[in-house]
DNA sequence: GGATGAAAGGAAAACGTTTTCCGTATTTTG
DNA sequence: CAAAATACGGAAAACGTTTTCCTTTCATCC
């Protein structure tokens, strides 16, 4: 009893052949009545379920997918995972999770391995080109997700260019002259978010000055504060690459006596669900986290289903301006051209 | 070269016989350095990698460990997720996961699929003793998290009623005397929580009033605000069953113009890291979320080393008060026991 | 009512490994 | 130096399925 029962067991017990049992179950052909209750009822007695890896071995299918994230603890891919294990239910998948933890070298090997288990994947991580074209030498479905893949590779993601466009008009539009970017090199998308809000600022002759954080986590929002507030010209407003770090910043620069938003406008990206609960609740962008993992995951479902990667291609969410209180006006009358420019500015 | 190589085009390269690639790889055997390196050769050039699935079926091991929690969005849920990751990844284990998301009719579906391509099972969600029953039926080593198993079973919880009953000291002893529990019923350590409360606040002649959240989840926490600031007496201090209700609560209590702690102190149970950025930053009781996800795995790879479950039992982690600045000293005084007596209180 | 075709069920190969058992070559031992 | 022990390498079975042919049975058609 201890033992699983396997098909051949429940074949024995129904008085059929093994391939009997299989067709039956798989429903790949059809039987008389009295051939098909033999094999439910054998099932029944024996509680037989098939074993998938047996399976896999000879159709090739696993029936699960991977998802590679960052690290689950940011909100941000948590939700992305909370949608794409969504879509994987629905298909009757399984998923197979990887968080880095920021561990470039880990990640590749991890990849490697996860590979064979899995018929498609999912990956969210900073990689070089190269890393990714081994990536795809693994033959598998593959998604790119938040950048952009290498041609004919399905990827999405949302369009950072102009999510930091509209912070930056928004910014403009209240006044702001002299501002902050917390920048997060490494992360993919902060070359896009970097240049949408450098040329939206200069196109209205508003300084911008990049600070660059370690990590994209509250720790870090906390750590780089103070350089940031204690600088000789205290900026109007800081955007940050993210909502954590967005978060952090807050919290010390309340402690360090800055009030927000009326000494300083803070804007953070990704819209977790704590931003509306920070004080001031904190002025974002959304990027639709989790509808990312919901397609990120049918993107792959329709290559595992057999369509052409190259067919698919980049598909691109677009962000939406989730105004909260971490930014308002500035009372002071623009300064005069004249004034301005003196101001440092980024070439 | 479309095709995987296997272990047969290895060992044809390399002029030897399957049996003796499987050996070197799994260097279960020495050999004669001329062969090995014959044989790293032909693995080099071929670029190839064991299939885990085939290795599985003849060695009962799939390298998997599937986590079930039941909502990962839940950042108690997604620290936990996160130690335990981090403890399989040492193993060199895979982590397969399942969100039930509150479901619990799929839950045991997904569980009896999942539990045949893992070597062993965390569960972490709310489940009547009969459908435990079916999980240990599978035949697979598995830990309970957050809640006491049946016996035989390894298990890891917090002490939740120790966890409770700090909480109601720390009420007590800042002099509040009308208290109210946001209790969440189907959640297992609902009960401990709720009885370490009463009994605590009992024995120091408190009131205790209990509301019912339909959803630990911080829309919850903000619907159920409006009744419990708004009904007759207002308490002086609540206690909620998780930090998303607290930080929810809070919110909107605010935004109903009640100043918290000063006219009401609030208080959660996680320690998730966002409590430190809420305003006023939330007291809560940390129970250590992240070595509870530690601990269960290790707890799980001790079964699976073979050691008999009946032989670890239950383990419970020490929930640590941790003071901020959602609760404060009452000013009044104490009430007179005559004026105590005539206040509602639970049987 | 015999030829024709379809339908139902089975035998056996295949998937890619690990592992047991066995034979041979090499070393050690007395 | 012969005998015994050890080290090295291979043949084949096994893991639990699916799938590809076959064979047999049965209904259908003129």
């Amino acid at each position: 009893m201890k033992n699983k029962p396997t098909i051949r067991d429940v074949a024995a017990k129904a008085g059929v052949s093994i391939a009997t049992v299989s067709k039956f179950i798989n429903s790949t052909q059809r039987f008389t009545a009295p051939v098909e209750r033999k094999i439910q009822a054998a099932i029944a007695e024996l509680e037989y379920h098939s074993n998938p890896l047996a399976r896999s071995m000879i159709t090739g299918k696993t029936g699960s997918v991977g998802v590679a994230i960052l690290d689950i603890g940011n909100p941000h891919f948590t939700s992305m995972v909370k949608g794409a294990n969504r879509i994987a239910l629905e298909h009757g998948y399984n998923l197979l999770f990887v968080d880095t933890e920021e561990n470039q070298a880990r990640e590749e090997e991890l990849l490697g391995a996860l590979s064979r288990r899995v018929d498609g994947l999912i990956v969210s991580s900073r990689m070089p080109e190269e890393q990714m074209d081994r990536i795809l030498a693994l033959g598998k479905p593959v998604v790119f997700s938040g950048r952009l893949a290498p041609a004919g590779v399905p990827s999405i993601g949302i369009d950072a260019y102009a999510a930091a466009y509209m912070i930056g008009e928004l910014l403009v539009k209240q006044g702001h002259r002299d501002i902050v970017y917390l920048g997060f090199a490494p992360a993919r998308p902060d070359t896009e978010r970097m240049r949408g809000l450098k040329e939206c600022l200069e196109s209205y002759g508003r300084s911008l000055t990049r600070y660059e954080v370690r990590e994209p986590t509250l720790a870090e929002g906390e750590r780089v504060c103070s350089s940031v507030v204690l600088r000789k010209e205290k900026p109007d407003a800081v955007v940050c690459y993210n909502d954590m770090i967005a978060i952090g910043f807050m919290g010390v620069a309340k402690s360090l006596g800055i009030s927000i938003p009326e000494d300083m406008s803070v804007v953070g990206i990704d819209n977790i669900p704590f931003g509306r609960f920070t004080s001031p609740a904190l002025t974002t962008v959304d990027i639709q986290s989790e509808r990312l993992g919901e397609e990120a995951m049918r993107l792959l479902f329709r290559q595992i289903a057999g369509q052409n990667p190259a067919d698919i291609g980049h598909q691109m969410l677009e962000p939406r301006l989730v105004m909260r209180d971490s930014t308002a006006m500035r009372a002071q009358p623009l300064p005069l051209p004249a004034e301005r420019a003196s101001r440092k500015k980024i070439p």
